[in-house]
DNA sequence: TTGTATGCGTTATCAG
DNA sequence: CTGATAACGCATACAA
């Protein structure tokens, strides 16, 4: 069932169809024709040739690391509420914190299927910029502080510097540290040099460093080699609410006490923190607030291509709980 | 950059440059022309335009209703193992639980983009049933027990019979039960049946129950209204363990006792409710291997298109922490 | 083994 | 206001 039948149907040319289809330059007699018959028919029109025909295709690709995390779902919900505003879908790729797949979603993506790319940075390696370089779509990164596209990222370093002020403030003086991987400059680099300016500016405060990825067995299992290693530590500062959550469970399953024996910090203000005894002291980044501007970002972009490269940069609160 | 330009280059036919990328029945001495070209050009061939020759993307619409959620993220990576394995990739579609947009989604990929699809069920409606006879692609149905597509689900009836009788088997006497709408059959009605049932039959067991969306708010409030009316509750059984987990919250911050006080219960075996001092005792789904079974059926149904519907039922397992 | 020609379903141009 | 026709980029039947 192609636009031909139709105009067949409708004793019309397919170019009238067409118009009915998008401006509506028809009378009105025409229209009423095309209408029943689209109707009778339930017919509707290939994407696949419209895209091929205009090259757009009304469609946002997301790539995203990971599916399971309330911060990446808030982002998510406001790229989709700007977006579907605007007449567009979203298309949402998930990588599965795996570099590759997310240079082949963004290869992919890439000159096909979409009008334009939102890509939640993890990492960013020299493919990923000769990646963006290479772009026919725009693109704008979210999360990380990159060269080479448009950009929104949360203030990493200040929040982390915060965080671990305010748990040095609670007089903590053995302080460990669980991050993720150096290649994540937002969560993996930024987060702990603000951790290590913070405890390093403090006297008499000896601080244990470890890193794994983002996962509540990360917490888990680092914080178990911490302890066992030093018993002394009585604080730890997680770059994810996750890490931190994996942290408390270990703690809870041991019976050692929050914020008593051992306090705990995370980044993220994930609902999972809330549920505590003890609620999560963490930091809340604005994501919801991200994925809008990103959109926005994209949109002004997709309107007119000639707009410079934008990097943006949130700020954050400091959540405190009883955890600390 | 399109594949006659390539063949200008490499001063071959375009369909010889077809030939290369697909078959490459063709010379050695040209495929070495070929590819040179392609390489030094970074050619990709338009996807869109592949799509409209051969009515085959490679592509597999999923249809999710959230993202942040432990058990959809497992059956997506269930899903996606297969299907990658097998050349397909993966489109995301999210609904935010918006049955509209659930419609919305089935719609755009019917006939469109994907060469199959596969929906997260939740709720089932005449529109739906519509949707799907009327589909031109394969689909395949999870976490519902539906008449009109191949489908896979779980046994919630019996899931819930069986943690309700566990939560009996502590002598609790007034159980409150926190659901979800009756439109959701798999997790509003059957769950709901269960626990109806099991309590039914046990004798001077008082019942309260209460109805939510899918989040833990629901389980915050609905535990803060049950339990000013009936402050004789004992246990809560929860349709989900995102509610159960607002349920804790609610009991944690007033300081009651679980499950000396009052128990809970929930569904899905999440992390996040092994978190807890008390790990919630839940039921643990084979969400992953619903992702797998589904993604091979839709496989089959690709490969041949006449295979009958079918419907697989998974079992399940008591995950007994120490919350009830 | 290779090239030419055609058509997938649509929209845009242009003449009427 | 309307219809014929070309073109988007590719894959394939057919001819060579």
């Amino acid at each position: 069932m192609n636009i031909s039948d139709i105009a067949k149907l409708a004793g019309v040319s397919p170019a009238s169809v067409s118009r009915y289809l998008n401006n509506g330059y028809l009378s009105e007699e025409k229209k009423e024709k095309i209408k029943a018959v689209i109707e009778e028919t339930g017919y509707k029109p290939s994407t696949q040739a419209q895209t091929l025909r205009t090259g757009k295709s009304k469609l946002i690709g997301v790539i995203i690391p990971k599916i399971d995390s309330s911060s990446i779902s808030q982002v998510v919900l406001g790229i989709s509420s700007v977006l579907s505003e605007n007449g567009y879908q979203i298309l949402l790729a998930n990588t599965f914190n795996d570099e590759r797949k997310e240079l082949d979603y963004i290869q992919t993506f890439n000159e096909n299927f979409v009008d334009g790319i939102i890509n939640l940075g993890t990492v960013s390696t020299r493919e990923h910029a000769k990646a963006f370089k290479n772009m026919t779509v725009p693109a704008v990164v979210l999360g990380q502080n990159v060269s080479y596209a448009s950009c929104i990222y949360h203030d990493d370093y200040n929040a982390s510097l915060d965080l671990t002020k305010h748990v040095l403030s609670k007089g903590h003086k053995n302080i460990a540290y669980i991050g993720v991987t150096d290649k994540d400059k937002a969560v993996g680099v930024l987060r702990k040099n603000g951790f290590i300016d913070a405890t390093s500016a403090a006297s008499g405060v000896k601080t244990y460093v470890a890193s794994g990825d983002f996962t509540m067995d990360n917490g888990y299992h680092n914080t178990e080699k911490l302890l066992k290693a030093h018993p002394e530590i009585d604080a730890i500062v997680c770059a994810t609410d996750t890490i931190a959550l994996g942290v408390v469970q270990y703690l809870n399953k041991h019976g050692l006490d929050i914020p008593g024996k051992i306090a705990v910090a995370g980044f993220g203000n994930s609902s999972g923190g809330q549920i505590l005894t003890h609620p999560l002291t963490t930091i809340k980044f604005f994501y919801k607030e991200c994925g809008i501007e990103g959109a926005k970002m994209l949109l002004e972009k997709l309107q007119s291509p000639e707009t410079p490269c934008k990097s943006l940069m949130l700020g954050y609160e400091i959540n405190e709980g009883a955890s600390v």
